[in-house]
DNA sequence: TTGATATATTCCGTTATAGGAATATAATAA
DNA sequence: TTATTATATTCCTATAACGGAATATATCAA
């Protein structure tokens, strides 16, 4: 079974960073997907490519105006990386997180002594 | 180019919803590789597979005792996924969303008239 | 109509994947 | 030692991925 989709929902589609940049190009403004091309610097295709998994997921929506494509942020979509990863918050201040114990251990062998009852 | 390793940063480890449910499971408290599979009901390679990925990133830590290996979730290494997203916490709770406005549109065709001259 | 502009799509090649099954390694217990 | 427990690793296969290059489609302008 290969990887899932990018398109299957937000955490497979901003796992790209070039998909995360799009976004924070858009963030806020609509635009062009030419001016996006210059703001960017990639090549056509490949913001085309991009904005259109971006689409599928709902992370940006299009707009047809004449024979432009203005594309625009759906920041909502993004809600639910941010419910998840907020669950752990509590963790990353304060003693539950032992970042300096993993930073340590990388350095030490770690002895394998003391078994555990179980 | 195919797409970038899952062990390359947290935002790929995290794509995977395995992944996720087993960070969930580890939340909080360490855990031994069999515990963690009787939580959660996988087969143990499986389990054991996908903290490889989360221990390259650094998002559990792994501790040797005896025999048993304890694993236990690294949850600072969340904090560039939510410093990602918290740009954009502005956007989905007011008018710079326009979720309504994406929705309706999914559902009409969209006049494309009205040229914009740039 | 014809040409130009804006954007999307197709084809191609390389590569990491996730799961399953089997097996290897490590540590303990008898 | 041998058996058992705990965990990791290897081999396999199918799939979807990015990027590049080329091309198709759509809309406007002359």
């Amino acid at each position: 079974m290969p990887r899932a989709c990018t398109t299957l929902d937000t955490f497979n589609a901003i796992a790209e960073p070039k998909r995360r940049r799009l976004i924070e190009a858009l963030a806020g403004r609509e635009m062009t997907v030419n001016e996006t091309v210059d703001e960017l610097g990639w090549n056509q295709p490949m913001v085309s490519k991009h904005l259109g998994v971006l689409k599928q997921v709902g992370l940006v929506s299009e707009r047809k105006q004449g024979r432009y494509r203005l594309y625009r942020v759906n920041a909502a979509r993004l809600k639910p990386v941010q419910d998840w990863v907020i669950q752990f918050e509590d963790y990353w201040n304060n003693s539950l997180d032992h970042l300096e114990d993993y930073l340590q251990e990388l350095q030490t062998t770690g002895d394998a002594n003391n078994e555990r009852k179980r």
